[in-house]
DNA sequence: ACTGAAAGGTCTAAATG
DNA sequence: CATTTAGACCTTTCAGT
């Protein structure tokens, strides 16, 4: 008996339904529902179950930065004086918009964090008059990408 | 006088398009054409020399991790005994479904990974088994996230 | 570079198996 | 859970400006 569990299961043919939204937002539902053999109502009804149980967080377009002249990727590790900072300091970074994601990590740094510059010179200015600004960072490390060689999402 | 740029200049409808395109794939595009002030026929066009020029880089539906039971989301820095193994390791890497992310970086590590794993235990025994028995890895240093504070793309 | 119109696809809801 | 149907709405293309 499967009762409030917090983890939601997902069948074959939700499994197939997704695998095909997650590679193309806009891909025709009706070419779905051929593939798999069901109508195309049936994959609406399960689309919104799927909506509402929270498995599908939403869709995203996604945009080439290197075309639009961002060059350099990187991860920076951010050093607290105090990890009790830890809110101020997201908040704070919350307003770079160069920073695509924060993390609350375990090991040496409070906060790892991945950006997106248009090339080194944008991410040495980030660094020293965005970053190191922010009350209670002490020191930061960094870690360019000079190449992502994988990038996915959970496959199911 | 600007030719033959790698870079793609966009203006302010296509940012307009972009940003709302971003937050949620699926937005009907008339929706758009009626705020910006243009006919849908317009945004489609746009949106074709977008995707010609390359800018968009494709959708996806994004699915909420934590809801289908995978709870542990770390970044592993990885030790190559010779960094030219990195073609090798890339390929075993790809290999693993948990590896959201792979990273030629600068700094200590050759490479850095995303990966995302049911628990602990899960990540662990990926670590044992399956990322230290890649050829050429010598050493691997293990952060994980506990919170995720931002995730977003680059700002238009 | 944009528009309007036409044709075809998508989405929802209700009734049914 | 799946299906069908029907109407409303959305997408896409193309000739025209």
């Amino acid at each position: 008996m499967k009762t409030n569990s917090l983890i939601v299961e997902i069948d074959g043919i939700d499994k197939e339904i997704l695998r095909d939204l997650m590679e193309d937002a806009r891909k025709p539902i009706l070419q779905i529902a051929n593939k798999i053999g069901i109508s195309g109502a049936a994959i609406h009804q399960r689309l919104r179950k799927l909506e509402q149980s929270g498995v599908i967080s939403g869709s995203k377009f996604t945009v080439n930065h290197k075309i639009l002249g961002y060059n350099t990727m990187a991860f920076v590790g951010i050093y607290l004086d105090k990890a009790a900072r830890n809110p101020e300091a997201v908040r704070d970074l919350k307003k770079i918009p160069e920073v695509l994601e924060c993390h609350y990590t375990t090991g040496n740094w409070s906060i790892l964090i991945k950006i997106i510059c248009r090339d080194n010179q944008h991410l040495m200015h980030l660094l020293n008059t965005k970053i190191q600004a922010i009350e209670g960072v002490s020191r930061t490390e960094t870690f360019i990408s000079l190449d992502q060689q994988i990038d996915r999402q959970i496959q199911l």
